[in-house]
DNA sequence: TCAAGGAGAGAAAACCTTTTCTCATGTCAT
DNA sequence: ATGACATGAGAAAAGGTTTTCTCTCCTTGA
């Protein structure tokens, strides 16, 4: 079913079908109406490969990824096809296992496909991706990775988060908040971590380990192995820490949330919704941060300007039971 | 950089530069060497969509999902996409959220920008996608869901996977297993239910419920707190029930592995691996079947003719800690 | 009545590549 | 010397769509 056909059955041109189609040219109201009728009638779909062919446009973006277990970037590529099938974009998944080469490869089946651009995203603010993206024909977003100093690159404002955490905890009245998180050389890791001392003070240390719920039980012990007043709150650097945290404080009868609030990181919904008590947590957003990576994609690719530099979204607080409390809004 | 210019370059026509391109067509050894280097030099690449056009493979397909969390659907497209960037084959990933209109407009961009071909998938091998995939004009493999009467299926052989890991229990000399799983109304619970009935016979009950770790907390409670002797062993139907399950073991200061041996089911990596002990899990290959998926899916788009019907590849078992043991081979 | 202009519709070029066909040249055998 | 044939290379069409340009016919105003 080519245009050929519709305009056969129509009785006109090409050319006239065409235009009829997409609402241009000058033509008899009754004449365009028919066309299109006919068009849907027959079902005629027009060859997306041909018109991009002509129109420099593929209404295909490219996402290129190395985070091989989707945890961050699932939510990303939601977000980003959400945004884009209304504008007729389809979105290339590519999974590169931070090997270069790969990298290479799907880079190229890109750029030979045509994509109008491509979104850049990873499982760590500080990290590159092992691919060179700074001199490519089509425009580069880059999400929840590291950019290049021109590009514009979206990622979550981490230090709000934190704040938005530790304030929670204070306005519950918890006085003594610890802070329990991954490896200091991770970016998010010292940008949590600052919000955190100016909003708790000095009260409590931060302890930096791994991120495994096995840490958070461990680092649980040797606060409460240690001497001394023991925390009323912990504030830990992600979810699976918070699990093994209040896992480990179950098992010491410390009981959550009424002796000890814990907010975790990162709302891995099927993590923080199956720990006794849920956890109360920070969602980075990553869905809505996919979609204005969508949106900015697509803005760039039809030319319109968009500010370099980088753009933090907010975290937002969704409150579960590990805290205590009920809403931000109470 | 069209390949105009590297004819132009070369001092050749089009015809000429393309036959030495794609070494088709008769022409001197030293022109067809001479063609290919400028083109190396001046970086040319073809046009895909040009390509396309004329040959009527667009080396694109598909990915049609409704596992919005990934879970399942992640592992599946790593392998497909594994499998087929070899073949110069990229990967449109659609996520539909059980909404058939959604899924129309998706599958309707993807025919209109060419896909080679489709691969469906889901997060349960009993259900259907909510769209109509019967009568497409390409070829369309299911994966991890159910198919129609005359495609190519491809799912796990959760009967396998449920023998293989009830005999490696009758192997470590356990007896008495028991098996805590799932909603029975689905396929895979009921399939894995009765291959592990059929190996261990009638010793303990089946204990249907949900997908949750609360339920294997649960399900520990009801059978250690009836009346006679307990299991020394348990296969769960998925990881995070084992996962629930080890936990209420420990709570109740049951040791795992010494007095009970757990299983889980899915080697859900992140989730089997921070259980302690670490959980002994059923692999159900998701990524072979996503390779498989991508090479049926491709070998369809060729011409080539495959045998419909459902294929069944087999689970593995990943030997942790939460059996004893160390190998299946020991 | 005639010129001007507008409305409706079609012809053709363009996008980039592949493929088939044709043509020119040179070689070999008779 | 001539016909047959192989070799190398180019011309042109095809694929499906959009867009610009051209053409015809009709209306309107002077």
């Amino acid at each position: 079913m080519t245009i050929h056909d519709v305009a056969a059955a129509a009785g006109v041109s090409i050319s006239t079908a065409s235009k009829a189609l997409n609402n241009t040219g000058r033509m008899g109201a009754e004449t365009r109406e028919r066309v299109k009728r006919i068009a849907g009638e027959i079902g005629f779909r027009p060859n997306a490969l041909a018109r991009g062919l002509l129109s420099k446009r593929s209404f295909t973006i490219g996402l290129l990824t190395n985070d091989t277990y989707g945890r961050f970037t699932l939510p990303v590529m939601a977000g980003i096809s959400e945004a884009l099938v209304d504008h007729g974009v389809s979105v290339f998944l590519c999974a590169i296992e931070d090997d270069p080469a790969l990298g290479q490869i799907h880079v190229d089946a890109m750029l030979d496909k045509q994509v109008d651009g491509i979104i850049a995203s990873g499982k760590r603010l500080d990290r590159r991706l092992p691919v060179d993206l700074s001199s490519l024909p089509v425009p580069v977003v880059y999400a929840f990775t590291e950019g290049t100093e021109t590009s514009v690159t979206l990622r979550s404002d981490d230090a709000q988060g934190a704040r938005l955490a530790v304030e929670w905890l204070a306005k519950l009245g918890r006085r003594r908040i610890a802070h329990i998180t991954g490896p200091e050389d991770f970016f998010s890791v010292r940008e949590r971590a600052s919000a955190y001392r100016e909003v708790a003070g000095d009260v409590e240390p931060i302890l930096y380990g791994v991120w495994a719920e096995s840490w958070g039980h461990e680092a649980v012990g040797s606060i409460w192995d240690r001497p001394g007043e023991k925390p009323d709150a912990i504030f830990c650097g992600n979810d699976q820490i918070a699990r093994g945290v209040v896992d480990a404080l179950r098992e010491r009868d410390v009981r959550v949330p009424e002796d000890v609030s814990v907010v975790g990181f990162d709302n891995w919904e099927i993590l923080a919704a199956q720990t006794r008590p849920p956890l109360t947590s920070i969602d980075m957003g990553l869905k809505e941060l996919g979609r204005e990576a969508g949106l900015t994609v697509l803005a760039l690719a039809e030319g319109r300007r968009v500010e370099p530099g980088v753009r933090k979204l907010p975290c937002r607080l969704v409150v579960r039971q590990s805290c205590g409390g009920m809403s931000p809004t109470e």
